[in-house]
DNA sequence: CAGTTAATACTAAAACTTTCGAAGATCCAA
DNA sequence: TTGGATCTTCGAAAGTTTTAGTATTAACTG
């Protein structure tokens, strides 16, 4: 007998659905599929059920207007991405995410502007740090 | 009805067992298992299931020593690593590696030695793209 | 107000994941 | 060489994920 999966995480269907309401805001079934890939041929009711889903795990939440309900996201995006990137990190990246990076910018080719950027925001934060140990 | 999934990436309970395994180089079902945290309660049939079920998958190939496999992994970490950040780039960062760093980096709970070979990371990588540049 | 349209709720299937017991195979020591 | 220990294989149970059909319910329309 397995205990029962805290979901902590997306699946992979209910991120695809998460991005696009992300995307929108809010809205409704119909809105959210409709923002899916052209060649994803799902039908109303299992996008439903998706939706239906994703607010039994808390993950969105929905008022009804009318007959339908407008969905909208209880968890930002980015703080999906830092959740995510954290058990990333852990699980393949020995908890250090320099490693991480490391892989990344081995791997991908990022501009000089995205490296500019990256430090540019890096710098920021270290000086943050620093501020918060010098107190 | 569903389509088979191809299985490019491990599940959560592969991801544990090719850990250990790359830890190990490579190792048999005993020797994974003896990895594995110590309140990690697995009966050793469940161990054999999940290294068997590696195999199918191509992720790990064996050989037999006596009545035992000795399994050893078909792919590094460092490409499956990459491998996983390529996607989860895709997935969750709209294909852009640059956002992933930044959220990794805006993570509060960093230390700052983390944050110090990430940036020391990074003004290498930078290093380099000049010099290509100067060509 | 009755009929059509469209949304939701319920249910269930098929595939996948995780776990482990039963049965058979193999090796080693006495 | 045979008994015990240990290994492998098979199958299956229980939970999760993904998909969709059916039934019900709510709103609009003539």
């Amino acid at each position: 007998m397995r205990k029962k999966k805290k979901s902590e995480f997306l699946t992979e269907v209910e991120l695809e659905f998460m991005t696009r309401l992300w995307e929108l805001g809010e809205g409704t079934v119909r809105d959210v599929m409709a923002k899916l890939a052209p060649e994803r041929d799902l039908a109303y009711t299992s996008a439903a059920t998706i939706m239906r889903i994703l607010e039994q795990k808390n993950f969105v939440s929905s008022k009804k207007e009318g007959k339908t309900h407008v969905y909208k996201a209880l968890l930002t995006k980015d703080v999906y991405q830092t959740r995510f990137l954290k058990d990333v990190s852990e699980k393949l990246f020995d908890n250090t995410p320099a490693a991480l990076v490391a892989r990344l910018v081995d791997d991908d080719d990022l501009s000089i502007e995205a490296l500019n950027e990256i430090r540019t925001l890096l710098e920021g934060r270290m000086k943050d740090a620093n501020d918060r140990n010098d107190i």
